[in-house]
DNA sequence: TTGAAACCCATGTTTTCCCATGGCATCCCT
DNA sequence: AGGGATGCCATGGGAAAACATGGGTTTCAA
């Protein structure tokens, strides 16, 4: 029983939108969606944010609900629940895996990300995103490679663990 | 079975006002509505509130129903048992949707939200709110970015949610 | 008796569905 | 150990269904 996503895919995006979702995430998909069973189609979760994000964010069924109960837990009225429910309940779609493994991604979306016929996946633990590889390569390498420059040459980030969450 | 509302779309309004409710909102509805079943017209409950409000907030026939337990077990006589009665029954209207997905907005509606030919759809979760696109873009972005100001260029929203419940 | 609401019909577009194929890894039989 | 057989996977294309939208005509109540 896989729960967590792993790994990176460059995948097709073809006239229609449509995108595989790479084999081991319709996985962990099928496993985070309690209404799944074999055989059936697995929902997602697709949240892609204003204009600042460059990137889709996609959620297992289950990982959506966790967040939703906790927006529903902010006191109403507040700053903070409204922009979570803005960014988490507007901005955002839900959508479902066909039985040939794969979404479609509306024209929007897909000019959101400014994706055209290839699309970047990289597991982050509960969720995964979806990136155009140039944005991801010059965004994110980036931050990662100033991030770590900090750090003396056979730094292994690892071992942050046991400093924060403990 | 879908049960939260998840999106935002711009639809169009004719000169008779009616309008396309979204797809995706139309499944929500339909299985919020106790009485639909397959082939009938799903309820919805449209709430316009008092001068200040600017846009529409729309509920499933069992959200409202919902709301309307919650203001029954108030104390009555009370001002503010009072007042959301107002608001809620007073302030509102019930409708149906037709075989083409479409509601009618009154003139009355109409002309409180200042719509002409174009209206906003954004859902917050178990309802969903119909704005003037124009509205919506000044007053809400106009928030958004002025609290978003206050946090690091790359802040995501969504780290806010294991700061407060925990 | 007129304006608005309800009803019926029409159409272009988008989305979904169904079918098809080549590649790659695995399994299994001899 | 070879070598097909098997099955999942990523991807493509056409057909069918659903969707958003428009227009006319009838109803009905003020």
């Amino acid at each position: 029983m896989v729960r967590r996503f792993r790994g990176e895919f460059h995948q097709k995006v073809d006239t229609k939108g449509r995108v595989s979702i790479p084999a081991s995430f319709r996985r962990v998909l099928e496993n985070g969606d309690p209404n799944w069973s074999e055989g059936k189609a697995p929902e997602i979760v697709i949240v892609y944010g204003d204009h600042r994000r460059s990137y889709l964010e996609c959620y297992t069924m289950d990982a959506a609900a966790e967040v939703d109960a906790k927006i529903a837990d902010m006191p109403r009225g507040t700053m903070e629940r409204r922009m979570l429910e803005r960014l988490f309940n507007g901005q955002s779609l839900q959508t479902s895996i066909d039985e040939t493994g794969r979404i479609v991604l509306p024209a929007k979306l897909r000019s959101k990300i400014d994706i055209a016929d290839e699309a970047y996946f990289i597991a982050t633990g509960d969720t995964f995103q979806i990136w155009k590889t140039d944005t991801f390569e010059a965004e994110e390498q980036a931050k990662t490679e100033a991030w770590l420059d900090e750090f003396p040459d056979d730094f292994d980030p690892l071992t942050l663990l046991d400093k924060s969450g403990g």
